[in-house]
DNA sequence: TCCGTGACTGACG
DNA sequence: GCGTCAGCCACGG
């Protein structure tokens, strides 16, 4: 049993994150344990290649989709919206 | 051990 | 309302 590093924790976190459901940046560090390592969390996500991990559901404060290295294949919109997520005008998610 | 990188955030003009 | 600048943190080489 040991610490494990702020990427796995990061990685643990977005897996649990519910379907049609989406969370910051900053959200996902806080529960990591460091609220202003929002960057160390794209990075971490950015080298994530596990599917399995569902890093599209993370999005920018402003509630812009933001960016996504198309693990999926789609846009990160575009997978947001098949979970059942709501854009409205602005491209912006709809909580 | 030190430096560079990066899917961000907030403030300013 | 939009674009630009600087600051922050964790990881790999």
């Amino acid at each position: 049993m040991i610490a494990p590093s702020f990427k796995e924790r990061v990685l643990t976190i977005v897996r649990e994150i519910p379907k049609g459901r989406v969370l910051s940046y900053g959200e996902v560090a806080k529960c990591a344990g460091s609220p202003q390592a929002f960057r160390a969390v794209g990075t971490v996500l950015a080298k994530n290649e596990d599917v399995s991990v569902p890093c599209h559901r993370v999005i920018r404060s402003d509630g812009h989709a933001g960016t996504y290295n198309g693990l999926q294949g789609k846009s990160k919109e575009a997978v947001l919206r098949s979970e059942g997520v709501i854009f409205d005008k602005n491209n912006k998610v709809v909580v």
